[in-house]
DNA sequence: AAATATTTTGCAACGCGGTTGCATGTAAGT
DNA sequence: ACTTACATGCAACCGCGTTGCAAAATATTT
């Protein structure tokens, strides 16, 4: 069975060929992608807004992950078993003002910090910015 | 002389009346705002347009700084020495589900992190995102 | 294989955040 | 006071993201 397929189905998705060509392209190139380089590699064939739902769904089902930017929101393919009920995403996340390109560190948590009394923490985002290797 | 009209003179600016009062709200609350928040505590006094060039050019300056969040972006006040030259903001952000402020912990600095040989980190942006000390 | 129920898509329209051009108004230096 | 450089308001515009609704596609049942 299609690889893609069975990602989508194990995330109870119907197959539909929109969700496999996002699905496809965010394994495909590797970095966190926006929603106007989905736009942009998939061209002509879906609607925006089809788009737009497709990210929706796969964030909410576990597929995607936001990735935080000074300039505009990108998503991120979830590398573990995320699901609906859990998305877990400590690691941390790397832009290049070169290439532009940002990617997941998947093998780097980010690092606790003590916090002042009173501060509960649930959620941790840390974006590195700087060259990357390919850029360097 | 006026503290506002100093700090105003003291990164080459010019003083108006909407820099003061942009200037003053920043002071006043404390916690990092979004040009929707300046717009709603200065009411019909300038125009939009406005207000989004005063932070253009306090954040040029190094009289504010952008804060990351996962829905929009905010501002707040460089507490220290920064200039045209040299922004250094390498202080931790929290988010509260709650109250939905976003506040900086100045004296809390991001912990380095060994990353991967061939990257260069130049900026660090950590939020955390929970439940501040006043909704606990 | 056909019929049905349910979800997904495309289209159009809309709202919001942010930018740009240009004419007018204001601050600062002489 | 006069001049120059900069700041403001207004109008128009663009991009991102959302919503409502009818048509199409998917999964399920007969
Ligand atoms: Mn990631
Ligand atoms: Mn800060
Ligand atoms: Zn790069
Ligand atoms: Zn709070």
């Amino acid at each position: 069975m299609d690889q893609l397929k069975e990602t989508l189905k194990g995330h109870h998705l119907r197959t539909t060929t929109c969700r496999e060509d996002v699905l496809s392209t965010f394994i495909t190139k590797k970095n966190a992608l926006s929603h106007g380089d989905l736009e942009g590699a998939l061209g002509e064939n879906y609607d925006r807004v089809t788009i737009y739902r497709t990210l929706k769904t796969f964030l909410e089902k576990g597929i995607i992950h936001k990735v935080l930017d000074d300039e505009g929101l990108r998503y991120a393919l979830c590398s573990h078993n995320c699901s609906e009920e859990q998305h877990q995403h400590d690691h941390i996340h790397f832009k290049c003002n070169a290439c532009g390109e940002t990617n997941c560190l998947e093998n780097l948590s980010i690092p606790a910090v003590q916090l002042p009394a009173g501060y509960k923490p649930q959620n941790f985002n840390l974006l590195i910015q700087g060259t990357c290797p390919k850029c360097n």
